[in-house]
DNA sequence: CCGGTTGTTCAGCG
DNA sequence: GCGCTGAACAACCG
């Protein structure tokens, strides 16, 4: 689950924001002393933080969480939450209990989805790693929290780089306008998350065929991080710099 | 129906 | 301590 999607997951635990919690159970880290009241709900990045009055719980869903609100699956969930004017399950998820010195620790300017989200620090931290490939460095939670493999390959395919070249091979017009479409991306994806439209406006990720020029996509893993790349060697890695990465 | 995968952490090694 | 690799975990979709 991507940045987007945690943003959405705060929205829907709206309601639930400032109740009571009547029970809570499940797999309730040993450190937790009582889940009274759930204080606020707040997303950084991939994680979704749950501040109650004595603890806070930072669920992260990885690749195959999941939860529902009011509504429960065949199986048990990892943590269930009721309150008076209803429920969450959670499935699949990691449940982590951190300390209010963990919580003000968050960086709120590099998380994509955040009001405070700042495009110059963002930049400044990417332009650190001129060796790593950008592939890399936009899955690098410490550069862009929140950002997926989905949106790695949609973001570099929208600003026509190869995953393998390196930061160092962009101008710096190119690496921020890198870092302006990751945080431009990311919104994309939210609203056509809550649409339903996501997966029809992919142009290269898990296609077959690229959604700009109808030739053939290139898929293999790249980078350190060795996560599946969907790429379109003829709309992206022409730079000169990049050709040799599109021909090898 | 089977295989890939919207992700992270940790053990083990050199 | 570092970089790197592979394993482990897990459930849904096409």
């Amino acid at each position: 689950m991507e940045g987007p999607s945690l943003v959405i997951f705060k929205e829907d635990m709206a309601p639930f924001a400032g109740k009571k919690v009547i029970e809570a159970w499940g797999s309730i880290p040993e450190s937790v002393q009582a889940l009274k009241k759930l204080k606020k709900v707040l997303s950084w990045g991939k994680h979704g933080i749950l501040v109650f009055d004595s603890d806070i719980l930072r669920i992260h869903f990885l690749m195959f969480g999941s939860y529902l609100v009011n509504a429960r699956k065949d199986r048990e969930p990892k943590l269930s939450l009721v309150f008076p004017n209803g429920f969450v399950n959670f499935y699949t998820c990691s449940v982590k209990a951190i300390s209010p010195a963990e919580l003000s620790a968050y960086d709120w300017s590099i998380d994509l989805m955040s009001p405070d989200w700042n495009e110059k620090a963002v930049r400044k931290k990417a332009a650190e790693k001129p060796g790593r490939m950008v592939c890399d460095v936009l899955m690098d939670q410490t550069v862009f929290a929140g950002l997926g493999n989905i949106m790695k390959n949609e973001i570099l395919y929208n600003r026509r780089l190869h995953p393998e070249a390196r930061i160092g091979d962009l101008s710096s017009k190119e690496l921020t306008l890198l870092v302006r479409e990751a945080r431009s991306y990311s919104f994309a994806f939210y609203h056509w998350k809550l649409a339903g439209v996501l997966r029809k406006n992919w142009a290269v990720f898990r296609k077959r065929i690229c959604g700009g020029c109808g030739q053939s996509v290139t898929k293999r893993e790249t980078g350190i991080g060795a996560r599946m790349s969907y790429y379109c060697s003829h709309c992206q890695g022409n730079s000169p710099k990049l050709r040799s990465f599109a021909e090898a």
